[in-house]
DNA sequence: CATGAAATTAGAAAATC
DNA sequence: GATTTTCTAATTTCATG
């Protein structure tokens, strides 16, 4: 496993909160030249540390305004009938997250829609219509006091 | 409110999946100058539209290997209330992600931890040491089978 | 309003020590 | 690891529709 030293925590705190960063800036607040930051990037990103840029967008001024929570419980969980429920669950674009838990439930998902109708729609999709889904619960997020991905490093 | 023509939709579409990608591929991909592409990356900046840009980690070589949702009942629900519980709970470094829903629980929370001993003691400070809190429903997290914050656009 | 082309500035990456 | 050089990308300017 890739061994990571405080000055990439450092690093990796700073682009989780702004990943356009200067890499010259970045080296002002580690206290290292922009060189070193650059080559510890490459390989934090290289080895997986770092899996992705990504760029957060405001789902309401896109269109995306509900977000909803479903738990699932399933009917079989057999391998390949858990294997193929997961892959439609991941496949659903409107599906941002999908975790598979243990407990209560199988599945938690959260879905990012534009509408009531287009959840309900979704519903009979990937939940009505396969057989191994036993019963499924939504909560309909009123608001998303804090959405991120950020660790806290 | 901001207008989101086309290009914009590809635009978005493209720095999502990849955030560092150069705007002079994000023009030809566009069938734009680069300058135009940059000229509405900061608009869309300015905007609000894109609300960040950050870097997606790898919370198991990170030591967070551990994600947990746990849904949760207030006792009360007046605003005061709630408002402080929801602080509570966003305040906490380890929770990722806060949701206040309707439904049968009030909060959904998504917690990445290090380990199930420190997920324990963040439930005695986050909720058996705080009044408001009526019972709480863990679930483990086994596998993360998708996770982002992508929108479907 | 927007665009694209060209020039400028800034940043990232690579080479060197 | 740091410095310096080279190369790439972002940004600004300016002229045009």
């Amino acid at each position: 496993m890739f061994e990571v030293d405080n000055f990439d925590f450092q690093i990796l705190r700073a682009i989780q909160k702004d990943a356009r960063i200067p890499q010259s800036e970045l080296g002002e607040v580690v206290n290292l030249s922009t060189a070193a930051v650059n080559r510890r990037l490459k390989k934090l990103k290289e080895n997986g540390v770092i899996k992705q840029y990504t760029a957060l967008l405001n789902q309401e001024s896109l269109g995306f305004g509900l977000t909803i929570i479903t738990n699932i419980e399933v009917e079989s969980e057999q391998i390949h009938e858990l294997d193929a429920t997961r892959r439609d669950f991941e496949n659903c674009p409107y599906v941002q997250q999908c975790y598979y838990v243990t407990g209560e439930w199988d599945f938690v998902l959260i879905f990012a829609v534009k509408s009531m109708d287009q959840y309900n729609d979704l519903t009979r999709e990937l939940f009505f219509q396969k057989p191994n889904v036993k019963r499924f619960k939504t909560l309909v997020a009123m608001s998303k006091a804090k959405v991120g991905l950020e660790l806290a490093l």
